[in-house]
DNA sequence: TAAAAGATCCCCT
DNA sequence: GGGGATCTTTTAT
């Protein structure tokens, strides 16, 4: 069921992989958790936003790892962020995975999430989604092309519009046009 | 060595 | 709409 993400789709600039991210399916859990890629960010060494733009660092390391893999980072003191590693291998590229919508395996979602499972407040957001899935800094550095805890298929098509504009949360290069959405969406962060 | 910022979220008003 | 939580990384002194 679904095509499995492979490396080579991820061997692209993140500005070009990240619109094709949407409508693809992240799942978990060995497929008890499913969920639909709803809104991307793309991220590049070039960009003054991306935590590759002064090289490499112990927490950047992934980005620079093997495209269709994990980066996987802790912020604001208490919350996990995930993205997919893009580029060639020593390239630090990745297209932050901002929001999904849930598919199958919602109760274990809310459960994790301190929610109810009919909320829309699941995997709407990129720390959300971290939560909703499990996913931490273990995981940092995986592959999402099978195999690992956490992999991206093809989803069966029939998105929405795609809306561009800028990124969400961030203080430098807030004009770059770098995040994508499923237009109307309910599981977009805003 | 100290201070500030940070790819966020939650709860309050 | 606004501020606090909470801690790692980055930048300033």
């Amino acid at each position: 069921m679904g095509c499995l993400l492979r490396p080579d789709f991820c061997e692209r600039p993140a500005p070009e992989v990240a619109p094709d991210l949407l409508g693809w399916e992240l799942w978990g859990d060995d497929g008890a958790l499913r969920a639909r890629v709803v809104e991307v960010e793309a991220y590049t060494e070039s960009d003054p936003a991306s935590h590759s733009h002064r090289g490499r660092t112990r927490r950047n390391e992934a980005m620079y790892g093997p495209p269709g893999s994990l980066y996987v980072y802790f912020v604001y003191g208490m919350h996990w962020c995930a993205n997919v590693v893009c580029g060639s291998e020593g390239v630090g590229e990745a297209v932050l995975l901002r929001a999904v919508a849930p598919l199958t395996g919602r109760s274990t979602m809310a459960m994790r999430r301190g929610r109810t499972a009919n909320s829309l407040d699941l995997c709407n957001g990129p720390a959300k989604l971290c939560q909703s899935f499990g996913m931490d800094g273990s995981h940092d550095g995986s592959t999402l092309c099978g195999g690992g805890m956490f992999d991206l298929r093809r989803g069966p098509g029939g998105l929405g519009p795609v809306a561009k504009g800028p990124r969400v949360g961030i203080s430098r290069a807030r004009e770059v046009p770098w995040r994508w959405y499923v237009t109307g969406d309910p599981h977009v962060s805003r």
